[in-house]
DNA sequence: TTAAACTTTCAAAAATAAATGAAACTTTAG
DNA sequence: CTAAAGTTTCATTTATTTTTGAAAGTTTAA
């Protein structure tokens, strides 16, 4: 396999499993882009590359920066605008997961911690759906707990959970 | 908050959950309703409570057993199939982490391997995608591994997890 | 058997999400 | 200033995913 081949097919697979985890394709294929470059890239070529028109990568180039994991840069010289990736991968998980606990975990925590606490408890129907949506609540609050531990862990938490889950 | 109120809201949010993971709406909804109920339920009573047709009711309920969180069930003298949800969490959260990795992740690493792999590392361009690429196969590996290790870790594994974390 | 009760399948329709591209907006060099 | 270079926005179009529903398939009681 040669380059050109490799990098196409490295930036299909992040694109598909973007997909399949609720991030869309096109995003998801800008940052592999990102990625494996070794410097910034100008949107003009993202177009390029990824045969994408000019709003749909301003769009998702926009969304990258929101997420924190994509970052403008300016070169002497140079009207245009360049990108870079964060290509620290611990960096990059816990950005991501901070930001879908922001978006999306939080919210959820909101709602089953309401739906949790209705009143009547009469029925065995009625004690079971807070009983089981209590456990959830617990559940989902302590997983998401662990992910801002991971950031205090600081460089390599990964390694370092491995070493610790191991013994 | 009545109790029809919130568990509606429940179903919907634990839905909306869903779609942004990658996982179909209608999929989650027949899950929550399931993992919420204390005795097992009827495709015609999912088709009624959800709203909607019984092939989307079958085609999920299939999705869901091929997940192995939800379960048939037969009653005596009734000719109807009736299913019920896992309902422990720890042991849900590895059946799911177990089904997305053989779907997602292995896949993805196996094309991570590949396009590592290539020879030339002439320039420096290609000699930093090898190196990324190398960087997130073990990454991801590291990742996937630890996945496995919480099955071992077997019963209240988060809780024991998030114990280890924080000492 | 067979017919009623129930389930599955899948082509077509509907709903949803993503992408386009042209107009509006912003910035800067001259 | 102002015009050229560049970027963003968003209504419309396109693509993808999900849902429907009717036909085919299956099971079981009589």
């Amino acid at each position: 396999m040669e380059f050109k081949e490799a990098k196409n097919k490295f930036v299909q697979t992040w694109g598909a499993l973007g997909s399949q985890w609720g991030i869309n394709k096109t995003m998801a294929q800008i940052h592999a882009l990102l990625m494996i470059s070794n410097q910034a890239v100008s949107m003009e070529d993202i177009m390029e590359e990824l045969q994408i028109s000019r709003g749909n990568a301003s769009m998702n180039l926009r969304a990258l920066m929101d997420w924190g994991i994509v970052y403008k840069e300016y070169k002497a010289g140079e009207r245009r605008e360049f990108f870079t990736a964060e290509k620290d991968l611990d960096e990059l998980a816990v950005k991501i997961a901070r930001e879908r606990s922001k978006r999306e975990i939080k919210p959820a925590l909101k709602i089953l911690k309401e739906v949790s606490s209705i009143e009547s408890k009469d029925s065995a129907e009625e004690k079971h759906f807070v009983d089981q949506t209590s456990k959830l609540y617990d559940f989902v609050l302590k997983a998401d707990n662990m992910l801002d531990k991971m950031t205090e862990f600081n460089e390599n938490w990964l390694g370092r959970l491995v070493l610790k889950i191991m013994k």
